[in-house]
RNA sequence: GCCCGGGUAGUGUAGUCCGGUCUAUCAUACAGGACUGUCACUCCUGUGACUCGGGUCCGAAUCCCGGCCCGGGCGCCA
């Protein structure tokens, strides 16, 4: 007695022969009733049923005279687990169109499409194999907490948290915890990290609330000892999902190639260079915007590559980055002029440090516990974050980032 | 935060510019019926909608103002 279980996908009743589509998360299933093959009570009893019922059917798995299905089920029994109520508000089986605000408004039924399935099993497939990379380099994986007392990484908005008596907030980055954590000792961390920003900004490719992959190392040269890491872990994570996945991308469609590595490097200056030599009026020490990170990107890809690091920024880039004369040793890696990961050596002097945050027009005197952390043996180190949800939009050339998370959090959007 | 675009059955759309059989299109869905190999089954019948409030007008889905909601771009950021 062979048996599945799942959701009615469709009913096909061409009158002496009736068809149910079951669908699990293994794909879709054939279960024929001819008329003759089969009790009268389930023949008629399929007509009860209705897309999206959860159905048990039990009977024998024969070769199938049909297109799509090798073997079908002849049912001596249908049970239905639980009803579904009519009508949908929105359609699993795909043959109308939904918007991305109707389906992350009923987004449990969203999920039950293969191929939104198909986009967290290579999440899923990323993650593990970026881990796997990380365990066999010798890193420990760590998880630190997102509630924090005050906004010294800078940068971005913070969501306030009321904490007792006290004001708290969400955190922007394990950042500062990384850095606690080489000053600790473990010398090589990771953390698939929670990120919270809150930034009114309303595009493709932002969310409120996102994860990455942090890392940290210490004993390092330069920012070139981590930039490697990275590039390995994503060739590495990519052949992985190319290895494992290959259904799920066929499913959506997708044909990926590993990137070779080393991935390419261009200075800051080089940067600037090749957008002046674009005719883009942009002066040295000015942001990348938007603008530039679309035109570096796509010289980039006419050059062969998908990945590359823009390192050597000028050194008013980051506080806690090294600097070096003019420059630091911060670098980014954007992949198709959008930009992944943001890293850097740290600096680990004591009194870099404190120059650093003078230089940045902000008091030490706010930052006594990361300061700490400075004074009894900081060893070299550094490391990045690397947003997961991007990396997993540029890989399967997805449209909105809202694609890659299971709920996101945009700036209106707080539930489901 | 700034700028632009949009809101029509459960879902997705046509119609809006240029107001008038719009009694609002089509698909899908839902309800009922026919069909013994479907595979987006097909066919027949039926059900179901103009975001809200105000204004202009003989007349508003259509024009104007405001609210609410949504999408996108920029800034900022990963």
């Amino acid at each position: 007695m062979d048996s599945i279980k799942g959701w009615v996908h469709e009913v096909r009743d061409i009158g002496g022969i009736k068809f149910v589509i079951v669908r699990n998360r293994n794909g879709l299933y054939q279960v024929t009733l001819p008329k003759k093959k089969v009790s009268e009570d389930i023949f008629s009893f399929v007509d009860t049923l209705s897309r999206e019922d959860v159905i048990e059917v039990s009977g024998t798995f024969q070769e199938a005279r049909s297109r799509d299905f090798s073997t079908e089920l002849i049912p001596d029994d249908i049970r239905i687990i639980n009803k579904s109520a009519t009508p949908l508000p929105l359609d699993p089986s795909e043959k109308v169109h939904a918007e991305l605000d109707t389906r992350l408004d009923n987004r449990f039924l969203d999920i039950r499409r293969p191929a939104i399935q198909a986009i967290f099993k290579v999440r899923h497939a990323l993650i593990k194999h970026a881990r796997d990379y990380l365990d066999s380099q010798g890193f420990l994986e760590i998880h630190t907490s997102k509630i924090i007392s005050t906004a010294s990484e800078g940068g971005t908005e913070l969501f306030p948290v009321k904490y007792f008596e006290k004001q708290a907030y969400l955190t922007q980055s394990p950042q500062l915890y990384k850095q606690m954590a080489m000053a600790g000792g473990f010398e090589r961390t990771y953390e698939i990290a929670w990120y919270f920003r809150a930034e009114d900004h309303n595009t493709t490719r932002h969310l409120n609330e996102a994860t990455a992959i942090d890392i940290e190392m210490s004993f390092i040269e330069s920012e070139e000892d981590i930039m490697q890491v990275l590039e390995q872990l994503i060739h590495h994570a990519i052949k992985g999902v190319v290895n494992d996945c290959q259904d799920e991308l066929e499913t959506l469609g997708v044909e990926i190639k590993v990137p070779s590595v080393p991935f390419k490097r261009i200075s800051y200056d080089e940067a600037i260079e090749l957008l002046q030599g674009k005719g883009m009026a942009i002066e040295w020490g000015e942001d990348l915007g938007t603008e530039s990170e679309r035109i570096i990107g796509e010289e980039m890809v006419t050059q062969g590559h998908e990945y590359y690091f823009i390192k050597r920024y000028p050194r008013n880039k980051v506080f806690y980055i090294q600097p070096e004369g003019r420059y630091c040793r911060g670098f980014d890696l954007d992949c198709k002029g959008l930009e992944l990961t943001s890293g850097g050596q740290r600096c680990h002097e004591y009194d870099t440090i404190v120059e650093r945050i003078e230089e940045f027009g902000m008091n030490p005197d706010n930052f006594e516990d990361y300061l700490k952390i400075f004074r009894y043996g900081m060893p070299t180190h550094g490391g990045f974050g690397f947003g997961l949800e991007r990396w997993l939009m540029m890989i399967l050339d997805l449209k909105n980032v809202r694609e890659c998370i299971l709920f996101p959090r945009d700036r209106h959007r707080t539930t489901p």
